[in-house]
DNA sequence: TAAAGAATGTTATTTTTTTAACAATAGTAC
DNA sequence: GTACTATTGTTAAAAAAATAACATTCTTTA
């Protein structure tokens, strides 16, 4: 009768693929079995907060010994539910929707990258990894043929809603954007705002801090009232 | 005598670039101000938490009227430390290096991209974006008389470690890595871990959740103990 | 000029998240 | 087989974050 079964954290959703990462990546070294401690010291997270996330799903470790990393990688998919076929599909095909193209990351992750779209003649019928690059004009006829779950978007932000407005109205689920515009989606639509340059807007932040803190500088960082 | 001048919450920090994007496309609208509640409507976040982040740094707006969008943006973006100039190089031309060499966001935020590197010879004399491939076997010469700030790591997981232990050897500060895999830096380098995929990661949990609550299962997500 | 309305900045409260502590248990050494 | 060690899963405590509430102040209107 609860409205909400299951709803796992936001904050510990953040994290679920950093682990995954991590027991992705200790499964090429030779360590069968990896402790709290350990993936603390990968994750930068606390032992603590690790086994306190874990325990959230299940109970997955063995006493004395850690973590199977085989098997914690393998219930980790799960928990992520990558063990389920979803078909993804690229709307933009200029530099980045390219790069997301030739991506290696789908597979393991249950996705599948059907079709790549676009509106610029000389890119339709070109074919990367594969996938030929179709026009948009097609869009809603393939969304009609193909149960698509996800669709990146990667076309100028100018075009970013029309499109949104368009998959929506196809029936499209989810959106994985890369267009730095605000879109406005219905509710049952999942939306997932890639902001590209994150990284670059917190490394600049923490540069300035360190300046500042070199400088010894006390003084309040805003500059004043109008 | 604090060790820690100014040091802004990491939950802080990451909204931040929310809201200098969402300020920065307000200002392609005719909208001079703008209050608490709208930038909650726009960006998710609640206008408590607004108001409370923006005071974390000082007062900015303008009581019954709100925040002027212009020197709000303004302020967001010295406090983000946009108005440094930073340099910025890419190592590693493939698909997703060259789609960085053409990403739109470096200048706004007080970044120039000066150079890109590779050490296919393919690649190498290709001018992307107005920028020429150089092999990588000049980096350190290059470092040694270039003062750059960040570097941008699009290399294959196999060669991030090496180029890192260089990157770190040569004096770069902060390193903006797109590999997947995990890098071993000193302490004093700044590394941001920008994961490609996260968005698919999340997407996949979350309709996998939406999945588990259509079917009613009250189960535990969790498999059972080995 | 006074009253009403709007929206900030801030304080108090609540909630969430993290850390710390530890009991339980499995493995290891002797 | 007993003592010792390691490491989990969980509970309790602490810290951090978010929300709610509101006093203040500015603007507008009459």
């Amino acid at each position: 009768m609860g409205k909400e079964l299951n709803k796992i954290p936001d904050i510990i959703i953040s994290r679920l693929p950093v682990y995954y990462q991590h027991l992705k990546n200790l499964q090429s070294s030779t360590k069968e079995y990896v402790s709290s401690e350990e993936l603390a010291e990968l994750t930068g997270f606390s032992s603590s907060l690790i086994r306190k996330d874990l325990s959230y799903f299940g109970t997955f470790g063995r006493k004395s010994y850690g973590y199977d990393v085989y098997y914690l990688f393998q219930q980790i998919s799960i928990i992520m539910g990558f063990n389920y076929k979803k078909k993804v599909i690229i709307i933009g095909a200029g530099h980045l929707g390219q790069a997301l193209a030739y991506n290696k990351g789908y597979t393991e992750r249950g996705y599948k990258l059907i079709s790549i779209f676009d509106k610029n003649p000389k890119l339709i019928g070109l074919v990367i990894n594969d996938i030929e690059i179709q026009s948009v004009n097609n869009l809603e006829n393939f969304l009609q043929n193909n149960k698509v779950d996800v669709a990146a978007l990667t076309v100028p932000g100018a075009a970013a809603q029309k499109i949104t407005d368009r998959l929506a109205a196809a029936g499209i689920k989810a959106i994985w954007d890369f267009t730095e515009v605000p879109l406005k989606v219905p509710e049952d639509i999942l939306l997932e705002e890639q902001l590209i340059n994150e990284g670059l807007c917190k490394l600049s932040v923490k540069m300035n801090q360190q300046r500042l803190d070199k400088n010894g500088t006390t003084e309040d960082l805003s500059c004043g009232q109008k």
